[in-house]
DNA sequence: CTTAATCCTGACTTTTATACTCAGGATTAA
DNA sequence: TTAATCCTGAGTATAAAAGTCAGGATTAAG
């Protein structure tokens, strides 16, 4: 059970973008790359993929970099995710309806036990935004609690 | 994000011994190599793990195999991943107090998310056991509760 | 006592995905 | 005009995972 660096990578610099822009000056590629140690040409390849998923806008030419393209609390780390390295996916069915993973059974004895632990990840990923990073919220896992009249993190310190 | 076979694998074989073995008779790699479709070789491999886990314990000779160590409902999936595959662990700095990942931080910015997920994914497959596999539970996440009066699941149909 | 079925183990090979680099082009502020 | 940046695709290298192989030990059954 593992994250690989694009993920990780694309949450790191998201978070970098959210700490040291704002709504006019944009950060630059190669800033992260020194503040984060990511090379900077593997950045380059990631926002690529965070600017087609219009979680970025790009400002070219000397001075440019990029700005988030919406507020640092209506992003979600799943959408970093989900943009940068193909989406959690724990199942190894093909979409197919009514394949499995095998050749004789319907659905193997272990597919719901993988489908919901996909989804138990990407919840848990979906409630937490970038701000909540910056606020160094998400420490406590127990506290996370469903609230729905926000879209927010709830939490209290549980020790 | 993603599972590799050993983990994988290792479930599905476990479930597979939970159902096809009882307390007397156990269950032989090369049956589960054939209805599970992993190759023999390879069970051997995991099962040398889970067996030094605790898990199962063997037969050799003939007639021999596998049987669980103890009933399937006190064998939860962590305990199998655990045993199979190097342990959940999304964050990436040393276990040395007070390193963290990079050269000048004492902790990344993102430490605690990663940690959080980490936790958030083992909680979730302590709470599953092998029986709950066979018993078709772990179908809605959203609907596991815990419950401090049993260590078993609870759930309730979410639609 | 022999055979065949199993567990047991370590070392080895193959394969694949990841991680990363490189080269060259486009855009724009100074 | 220059230098700093974004942009893109193709290519390479590395490491980890996945899987194989060979040989030995144990034991039930014939
Ligand atoms: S994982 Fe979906 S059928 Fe096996
Ligand atoms: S993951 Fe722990 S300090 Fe970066």
């Amino acid at each position: 059970m593992k994250i690989g660096t694009k993920g990780r990578y694309a949450v790191m610099a998201m978070v970098d973008v959210a700490k040291y822009g704002n709504k006019t000056t944009p950060v630059s590629l190669s800033d992260i790359a020194e503040r984060q140690e990511i090379s900077l040409s593997y950045l380059e390849q990631l926002f690529c993929k965070l600017r087609k998923a219009h979680l970025v806008s790009s400002m070219r030419g000397a001075l440019g970099g990029y700005l988030l393209s919406r507020s640092s609390d209506h992003i979600s780390i799943a959408d970093i995710i989900d943009a940068a390295e193909e989406p959690v996916r724990l199942t190894r069915c093909p979409s197919i309806k009514g394949k499995g993973c095998m050749k004789n059974e319907v659905q193997c004895l272990t597919h719901h036990l993988w489908e919901g632990m996909g989804n138990q990840i990407s919840s848990y990923l979906k409630k937490i935004s970038l701000q909540d990073i910056l606020d160094k919220k998400s420490l406590e896992p127990c506290a996370l609690i469903e609230s729905p009249s926000s879209n927010h993190l709830e939490y209290s310190t549980c020790s």
